[in-house]
DNA sequence: ATAAACCATACCAATTTTGTATGATTTATA
DNA sequence: TATAAATCATACAAAATTGGTATGGTTTAT
């Protein structure tokens, strides 16, 4: 039906590793851990610190840690990091694109209906949920 | 978050159109007042013939009805006619895949969580409730 | 100074999605 | 029964997205 992004599946295996470790992880300690590349964990890291769901110190002996009580830190939080805030619907994007097929939409509202209920379901799943 | 596709988008389009007329609507006819091409139509008008959503008669005079009451229609339903039963987790697409990351995986459990929420979510969500 | 780490950006390859084209089959009707 | 109106099946190319990697720059402990 709807699918995770490759992308925001390996960044729950991450978040869960994370989960359990006190101390700071590097890119290299994660990626040997879950065997993927360091280019993919950096990314997936990259954007964690962006949307401050991870912290990162700099420099040597420097790595990530969690910023959020994993019971605190919901799917839909992680997913929208990964893969971007972009809306259920491709007609309401951005207010630019002009809806073709129904001139003053009001089927981009009702369309609404159906992005609020996935981000609510989303929203009542945390990271605990999914690590413990 | 989770964008829906263009086609499904189309698709409720269509059956919102489809739920205001008792009589049978041909693929032009959809075409032209939906403003898409009969091509493009006539491609989710076989998917959702097949999901059973719409009855078809063929033949001169033929073209689609609703085969469901609009109230009986979740966007679930649709969305899964026009993109597919894919599951939510790219690991637990078919039991072929190995996954990789963790043996014996426990994760694509916890993943099937995030999976259930969002079809639950979409369950409830009528046609009916989309277009009214 | 050096090495260990994160950061920023750019880029290509692979996959998925969109959209169209072509021909076959069915059926009402003149 | 011939014709036209319509659905069905399949195949395919173009476009967009995603996945994954490479390169170079910046920070900081030792
Ligand atoms: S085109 Fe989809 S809501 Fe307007
Ligand atoms: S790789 Fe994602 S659950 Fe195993």
């Amino acid at each position: 039906m709807f699918k995770l992004s490759k992308m925001a599946d390996y960044s729950i295996v991450l978040l869960s590793r994370m989960s359990k470790a006190e101390d700071l992880l590097s890119t290299s300690e994660l990626a040997e851990e879950t065997q993927l590349s360091e280019a993919t964990v950096a990314k997936i890291m990259r954007l964690l610190v962006k949307a401050e769901i991870v912290s990162s110190i700099r420099g040597a002996q420097g790595g990530y840690r969690l910023a959020v009580l994993p019971e605190n830190l919901s799917a839909g939080d992680i997913i929208t990091a990964i893969d971007g805030p972009k809306a259920l619907t491709a007609c309401t994007d951005d207010g630019a694109g002009e809806c073709i097929l129904i001139k003053n939409s009001a089927m981009a509202m009702r369309l609404q209906k159906i992005n609020g209920a996935v981000k609510n379901a989303l929203h009542n799943i945390s990271l605990k949920d999914l690590y413990v």
